[in-house]
DNA sequence: AACCCTATTGCGCGGTTGTCCAATAGCCCT
DNA sequence: AGGGCTATTGGACAACCGCGCAATAGGGTT
């Protein structure tokens, strides 16, 4: 194989291991798989990386974080609150298409058993939390949404859009996508004061004062 | 080891299996781990099992569906919908004490990847709403819960109690399970139109017009 | 062009896995 | 008491795992 510059091999590396992790599941990637998936020797991969607990947490939280900071990114453009947590939807559902949901699927299981996989695990769900309650507050502030117990809020709504999800990603037919989403939007309407609808569509070019065609 | 009878024996198998699988889950459980649970040989193992496949499934089927039973019964003890559904959450959260959530966890994570135990968890889980949905049913009929959409109800406050817990169980000490009761709760009450408190304590002894001290 | 540094190779090691099989031993029936 | 059925044993087998190491080869520097 054609040589590289250590950072480079280290990205290709860990890039390669998402690929398979996504492919097989976490608990069954192997340093041969990976190996094989970047067309190199097996042995490279230890000569850049110490141990595979280290490369599959490495792995998971390149891509974990590249989820998280799609959708904080996607949030920040919104215009107000109700834009921002719109947009949040908008960008959680469709990413987690198959294969990302799962890869998280994955993380929480191996989590009780991995601790350098449930640290990164924990920190980022953390961060999904303060994203969100970050949204909450500013939309009670302004007078927009209603609730009690904000960081309450965050968690429920967080956890049941992560509990749908989880119904599509494990069992299948059992609920839609198109169900999910809209279930989720309906939870957090419920769950902040809003009218029915009010966290609807895509949130581009969303304003709170546009009339519906 | 004494000699059994092949029914007494299959059993033996399959409970041996759950208790290795709690302790050190699905994917690492092995042969050996089993055989040596029960004090046996390996090899006795596959006198009875087709393949350690087949073995997982069942023992998965095994401990999830003694989950869903205790819950089941004592749903029906309960004499109307809201104590019903206060009993669904007192002996849901409990028994998920670390341990069988963690069960259900890998579960839902090996979903994926081995079909057999894939249709057990999909089966049980649309038991598990069918168990909710039905109180829910009686409720609205009765005129003590309020609900548009009973399914979707169902579905969501199923899977805001498996978001959270998922979180104890894979995260720690972030939430609490004292929380995750709470919130679920909760939440259910929002979702059905509940005074705040209507679904609290253990259902046992619960009238509804009982006077609180 | 010669050289040195190191990225890369290919293989071997010890250990573990699921699966299989001939040999053994315990229980029931006659 | 003896014989047959089968539950049970214990190890062999091939495949796979993470990991380490001596040998090789490629590219930037002098």
């Amino acid at each position: 194989m054609a040589r590289m510059s250590p950072q480079q091999r280290r990205e290709a590396i860990v890039a390669a291991t998402v690929a398979v992790m996504e492919r097989r599941g976490i608990a069954a990637t192997t340093v041969r798989d990976v190996a094989a998936e970047l067309g190199t020797s097996s042995g490279l991969i230890h000569h850049y990386v110490d141990s595979m607990d280290d490369l599959l947490a490495k792995a998971f939280a390149q891509a974990a974080g590249d989820d998280f900071e799609r959708t904080r990114a996607a949030v920040e453009s919104g215009a107000d609150p109700i834009e921002r947590l719109t947009l949040f939807f908008a960008t959680y559902a469709p990413a987690e298409d198959d294969i990302g949901m799962q890869l998280w699927l994955d993380g929480w299981a191996e989590a009780a058993r991995r601790p350098a996989l449930q640290k990164t695990s924990r920190h980022l769900n953390v961060q999904w939390h303060a994203l969100l309650a970050g949204i909450i507050r500013d939309g009670v502030a302004m007078g927009v949404m209603w609730c009690d117990d904000v960081d309450g809020a965050a968690w429920r709504i967080l956890s049941l859009l992560d509990g749908l999800t989880l119904q599509v990603v494990a069992h299948g037919a059992v609920l839609s996508m198109a169900q999910v989403d809209a279930w989720s939007r309906a939870g957090a309407e419920r769950e902040l004061g809003l009218a029915p609808g009010a966290l609807a569509g895509d949130g581009v070019g969303m304003t709170r004062d546009r009339a519906y065609p």
